[in-house]
RNA sequence: GGGGGUAUGGCGGAAUCGGUAGACGCAGCGCACUUAAAAUGCGCAGGCGGCAACGCUGUGGGGGUUCAAGUCCCCCUACCCCCACCA
């Protein structure tokens, strides 16, 4: 007898992972049977090490990718790196090194890490969005948006970081007006910016959500909010002068509540609402100039304190109400926005929440124009009525409902020539200037004869000049650059400056997943006929910190792409999977607010701070620094592999919840991989082996007819069987589209325990089938664990011509019918909806006969004491419920 | 303030169209193996009562529909996420 072998991850994982390249198991089919497939993950930023976060989205995006190609799809599954960015600039500031450098130095740590996983990625198409290959393409494509009309410049009002001395897009701004990646106060600026008009496609961007039934609910309805379309209409007051006399002027008024027109008490504008300068009195001057710089020195903080005051002041100038004739007062006020809109709205105390607290601070009257639907009389000193309602006080439009009293004065205004009916959306043009170094260069050329040249096609790309001084401070350095700066005009010759801001990085990863459809093209960015080949995505995978901003502009790069004749689909990815964070452990002392360190904790079960004693809160949470509660995904794999910490990632949890990373449960899913690997030795070792059912061996279909023939399959045959043709069902349906990797592996789990009762009871030709199953359906999750028993099973030299070649070249198994049929089933007995009892049953057996059954059992003679039950509900193949 | 989501044993989580709640695993307990421990194997396990058969109870709380509700409807509570002075 021989020594059992033991499974040892790391001596197999390398092995197999070095053959799957030199065999080309993961290039992509280009032609061949099998339609296409494209799984795709978000790419990372090369920071340099690869933490448990990316390592989920590529094991989840892994899983898929394997299960289409045993399904017989040609799969595409590519991977690049979103490496423009602040981190490389920073390294250059604070250690001198270069930014390419350090960006390669950290792609070649973190391809290293990555290779560990096992991962069936084609790194033949491999694509580095910093490398002017690549951003050559980014740069093309800006040319395309500029030519559509669809990039513009304009001054604007810009968050300024100072830390990082950039503008940042209002995006990166988070809640308390800090910067995304430095965490500094922003402070305004106005500075010419570059903008892509993605305005322009917002109704389409809304109207296409419906097509995205492949993406969860929350991220079609967040991108709906943040596109946040309202209809209402825009109105013009007349600005009168100060005898009361109207004058040129107009200010256009943005309302979604048209109906409470007559309930304007006054008319307030945006301190940066152009028109503030001109109308303001000369006695109001100082007042109106104090404000607007007080409001400017704002801090976003402060601006969006919980219980913000409102503040503004009369800038000495009046209006007319259009629809009454009254003369109201024009303010500013720091509550109104000035990018939304028109940057001035009209202030109805009486039925808005904002404008009751504006005309409180200052007095102004509140007048009350609706009623609430059979209300003759509401007190207005509590606050607004918001809600709709019937119109009073609104002259010829008194007694009508809001909703038609917003079509009745809207319709009044356009016959009027005093306004119209406006639908207004939320989102903005997208800020994509960067006054930075590590960007991919916008390429246009300013030039005081002929404006805003465009950089020729076929003098791309413009090359990010290499050996730049980073001093951190003022400027980009691209500005200071000279040499690099000017140029000659490519339209008329004469001297002329490169454009020195630098595109936003969201700009690359708005387009990538076009690019590894053709990844080595270099007449296009991609071929039409690639492009429209690959896409779109089938599977996309990854944070829902992208549900926003990355996947909302990669959409509009697709429509624009498409209406140049670029592509031939409306929507870039069909299904999206948002996976969960990972969570470590943490320890926290409550007293001193402290984080402690897992390795310092000297008892999990009773935790306490390793200086004073006192006890910890324990509790999970997102991975950082900061909190010592990271894992490295580095040191899992080398203590138990990777296939255990695959399996055990998609075990813990499913995909799209958080996960908390726990050591025994990692333990428990390597034992889990050892029992398998004890099964399948054993087996072999009994001299099972994948010949069976092969070859010249009987198959399965024959082994079965055999059996019929001669007194049926044995309980443990049938047992097995049934085991191994639920599994194949059950994790089919759970890799089917909604992707439930949790109970998948459960299955596994379920299928290897039956097998370790029934394998010995069976012929070696079923105990070979179930074999060949379970490891055709681990070989998704653990994929070099499948691939050795694969082989060990073979009980064949690997040069044997009959060798039956890698796992990963096999079929996915189809359930047999035959096999999930059962003679008897478990019926249960219900009295008046109360289970109270199993009886074993036929499973072809009718409801009459199945009623009779019930009846006549103990269970219901125990029950109704001999009494016909007054109802009876029959399942078949589930339940009888008598009631009484 | 607006929008979305979640709530099931000690823990992570299962449960198709309304049809045996707690699959699978972790932690725990018992037994076997061992001089012992580890490892491994077998078994137990929602709660309460009972020696047991078994009974009662149980999916955040309250009501409802139904022969039958974790699942459907109404109300409430807690927590999480996104947006937020968007007129």
């Amino acid at each position: 007898m021989t020594e059992p072998s033991r499974y040892r991850p790391q001596e197999i994982e390398r092995h197999w992972q070095r053959q799957w390249q030199d065999q080309k198991l993961t290039a992509t089919p280009e032609e061949g049977d099998g339609e296409p497939f494209y799984a795709l993950s978000m790419f990372p930023y090369p920071s340099g090490s690869l933490h448990m976060g990316h390592v989920r989205n590529y094991v989840i995006t892994d899983v898929v990718a394997r299960v289409q190609r045993l399904r017989g799809r040609r799969v595409l599954h590519p991977m690049g790196w979103d490496a423009f960015g602040l981190p490389a600039e920073n390294a250059a500031i604070e250690r001198g090194v270069d930014p390419a450098s350090w960006t390669d130095s950290n792609i070649a740590a973190m391809r290293q890490q990555l290779d560990q996983l096992g991962l069936s990625i084609d790194w033949e198409r491999e694509l580095t969005t910093c490398h002017s290959d690549y951003y050559r393409w980014t740069q093309w494509l800006f040319l395309q948006f500029l030519e559509a009309g669809l990039a513009y410049q304009k001054d604007a009002t810009v968050n300024w970081d100072p830390i990082d001395q950039t503008v940042l897009a209002n995006e990166q701004v988070d809640g308390e007006g800090r910067s995304w990646r430095s965490g500094a106060l922003v402070e305004k600026r106005k500075l010419r910016q570059w903008f892509l008009s993605i305005t322009s496609y917002a109704q389409q961007l809304l109207d296409d959500l419906r097509l995205l039934d492949g993406w969860p609910e929350r991220v079609r309805t967040m991108q709906a909010n943040w596109i946040g379309r309202s209809t209402g209409a825009e109105l013009q007051f007349t600005v009168v002068d100060a005898a009361g006399h109207d004058t040129a002027e107009r200010i256009t008024v943005f309302t979604t509540r048209a109906d409470t027109l007559f309930g304007a008490s006054y008319v307030v504008l945006a301190p940066e609402h152009p028109l503030v300068e001109s109308l303001t009195s000369p006695e109001q001057q100082q007042p109106v100039v104090a404000f607007c710089d007080l409001v400017a020195r704002q801090s976003e903080q402060e601006r969006t304190a919980e219980d913000r005051p409102k503040r503004g002041v009369p800038i000495g100038a009046r209006v007319r109400n259009p629809a009454n004739g009254e003369l109201i007062p024009l303010w500013i006020a720091d509550y109104v926005l000035a990018d939304y809109g028109t940057g001035a709205v009209m202030g109805v105390p009486a039925h808005d929440e904002r404008d009751f607290q504006f005309a409180r601070q200052y007095d102004l009257p509140v007048r009350q124009v609706i009623l609430p639907d059979g209300v003759i009389e509401q007190s207005v000193e509590a606050g607004a009525w918001t809600e709709a309602g019937v119109l009073v006080h609104s002259g010829p439009f008194d007694g009508l409902s809001s909703v038609e009293a917003k079509q009745a004065i809207t319709a009044a205004a356009e016959a009027g020539g005093w306004g119209r009916e406006k639908v207004q959306f939320r989102l903005r043009d997208w800020l994509i200037s960067r006054q930075r170094y590590w960007g991919c260069p916008i390429p246009v050329i300013h030039c005081d004869r002929c404006g805003v040249v465009p950089v020729p096609a076929e003098q791309l790309p413009v090359e990010l000049p290499r050996d730049v001084a980073f001093s951190g401070k003022g400027a980009s350095p691209l500005a200071q650059l000279e040499n690099w700066v000017n140029v000659s005009c490519p339209c008329c010759g004469a001297p002329a400056r490169r454009e020195t801001d630098t595109m936003d990085t969201f700009m690359c990863s708005s387009w990538y997943y076009l690019r590894y459809s053709d990844a080595r093209n270099r007449e296009l960015p991609f071929s039409r006929e690639a492009v429209d080949h690959w896409l779109p995505v089938d599977q996309y995978v990854g944070g829902i910190e992208h549900a926003i901003l990355h996947l909302l502009y990669s959409r509009f790069f697709t429509k624009v792409l498409r209406d140049r004749g670029l592509l031939g689909f409306d929507e870039p990815f069909s299904r999206l999977l948002t996976q969960g964070m990972v969570q470590g452990i943490t320890y926290r002392n409550p007293e001193t607010g402290k984080y402690i360190a897992p390795a310092d904790v000297a008892d999990p079960s009773d935790p306490r701070d390793p200086v004073t004693g006192e006890p910890l809160d324990t509790f999970f949470e997102k991975m950082s620094k900061s909190k010592y509660n990271g894992v490295d995904p580095a040191a899992v794999i080398e203590r138990y592999g990777a296939d255990t910490a695959r399996m055990f990632i998609l075990f813990k949890a499913p995909p799209e919840k958080d996960l908390e990373w726990d050591d025994a449960d990692v333990e428990g899913q390597f034992r889990f991989l050892q029992r398998l690997w004890r099964l399948v030795d054993a087996a072999a070792e009994r001299g099972l082996s994948l010949s069976h059912g092969a070859g010249t061996d009987p198959s399965v279909a024959d082994a079965l007819a055999i059996a019929a023939a001669d007194g049926g399959l044995s309980t443990a045959e049938r047992e097995l069987r049934l085991a191994v043709h639920t599994a194949i069902t059950a994790i089919s349906e759970d890799l089917d589209g909604d992707y439930q990797f949790n109970t998948a592996v459960s299955e596994l789990m379920k299928l290897s325990n039956a097998m370790a009762a029934h394998l010995e009871g069976s012929r070696p030709v079923f105990a070979c089938e179930a074999l060949r199953t379970l490891l055709i359906l681990l070989a998704p999750f653990a994929p070099h664990l499948a691939e050795e028993l694969w082989l060990r099973l073979e009980g064949r030299q690997p040069e044997d011509p009959l060798a039956t070649g890698s796992i990963h070249v096999q079929r996915w198994p189809s359930a047999d019918p035959g096999a999930l049929v059962r003679d008897t089933v478990p019926l249960v007995i219900q009295i008046k909806g109360k289970v109270r009892g199993n009886l074993e049953v036929p499973a072809d057996a009718d409801k009459a006969t199945l009623e009779k059954l019930a009846l006549e059992s103990e269970i219901a003679e125990r029950w109704l004491e001999g009494k016909a039950p007054s109802r009876v509900i029959v399942v078949p193949g589930k339940l009888v419920n008598l009631v009484p």
